[in-house]
RNA sequence: CGCGGGGUGGUGAAAUGGUAUCAUUUAGGGCCCAUAACCCUGAGUUUCAGGUUCGAAUCCUGACCCCGCAA
């Protein structure tokens, strides 16, 4: 059976690791060609690509939808999986005779689009889970082959729940995917349950203090390490790279939204639109990742400063 | 050759040509019912290779390494 994996994204290179453990031989990988990336503009081959090349599966190289056209239109695999592939197929594509299955890191309907990880770490979600589903021209749309619920702790940060959706989902696809060779059962999705994500952007990373604690720490958890949560101080930037929240007690001192405290321990405590955060880990523009005790020990004046 | 910051005790930072300093750490001692608190004493450092200089962490050249932005 000929199985075509197209993805360009980390999602989608575990998946495919994931089902690399399981014995399922792909025929073909798509992925995006050698970016410029990184200081010094090197062109650097996708992790996605460089899997391929270990594992002896052949690449094709896309970048636009024309081109990916083409390419199905002459593998005429049974099976094109895609995770997180970045384009839109069309329905011309669609219907030249490949099945199309998508996994989706979410619960469908809910959290369609491109950040559902994120997405469901900043609602503070307690679990999340894995769709596969066939593809029609919407984005996320098409009907329900099977889910798996997966559980999310308290702290769980991006990468540990993309690890983990990534395995369930190559599971799952694994599972699946005798039965998908015949007529498959599919339950078409409840529209009105719907949800979508947005696509972040660098600035969506960018701290608004007037929130709460609560929410800042998700975004710490859900945001790095892209595009990470940030902020200015002394007109550097600053990333916040692990936090905890910390409750205000009535007699405690309340200031303007960004400013400093020194916290217990001797952490940095920051003051939110709701609560302290205290900072835990973090990394001042141009230099390396400390924890803020550290921070703290040759930078003790910027206590009572501000971030903005 | 995309733009930029940086490399100083184990860790985080000062010192911009003249005795390398501070915090933390660590060893020992003191105080104390007790302590991660406080006091005293000690330990430990300029990434590497050249150059300029009476004298270099500091200025110049080269190498290696780390990082921010942008993509």
């Amino acid at each position: 059976m000929k199985i075509i994996f197209a993805s360009n994204s980390n999602f989608g290179l575990m998946v495919s690791e994931k089902l690399l453990k399981s014995k399922i031989s792909l025929t073909k990988i798509i992925t995006f060609p050698d970016k410029k990336i990184g200081r010094g503009q090197k062109k650097e081959p996708l992790p996605l690509k460089k899997f391929g090349i270990r594992n002896n599966i052949p690449i094709e190289e896309v970048d636009n939808i024309i081109h990916f056209h083409d390419v199905i239109e002459k593998e005429k695999a049974d099976i094109v999986v895609v995770a997180s592939f970045g384009l839109i197929i069309p329905k011309k594509t669609l219907s030249l005779g490949s099945k199309f299955i998508n996994i989706h890191p979410s619960l469908l309907p809910k959290y369609r689009g491109p950040t559902p990880i994120q997405t469901s770490i900043v609602n503070g979600d307690q679990k999340s889970g894995v769709t596969l589903l066939f593809m029609d021209e919407k984005i996320d749309h098409g009907p329900i082959i099977d889910q798996r619920k997966v559980i999310f702790h308290q702290k769980i940060k991006y990468e540990e729940a993309e690890k983990l959706l990534a395995q369930e989902g190559g599971d799952l696809f694994t599972e699946k995917l005798p039965i998908l060779k015949e007529k498959t059962n599919a339950t078409p999705q409840r529209e009105e349950e719907a949800t979508y994500t947005n696509l972040l952007t660098k600035r969506s990373g960018l701290i608004n203090w007037n929130e709460s604690a609560k929410i800042i720490e998700r975004k710490v958890r859900a945001y790095n390490p892209w595009p990470g949560t940030h902020t200015k101080v002394n007109c550097k930037n600053l990333k916040i790279l692990e936090a905890d929240v910390q409750l205000q007690t009535e007699n405690c001192p309340s200031g303007v939204p960004g400013k400093l405290y020194l916290g217990t321990n001797n952490t940095l405590a920051v003051q939110t639109g709701k609560n302290f955060l205290l900072i835990k880990k973090l990394q001042l523009e141009g230099k390396n990742p400390t924890t803020s005790k550290e921070f703290l020990q040759g930078n003790i004046s910027i206590i009572g400063s501000t971030l903005s």
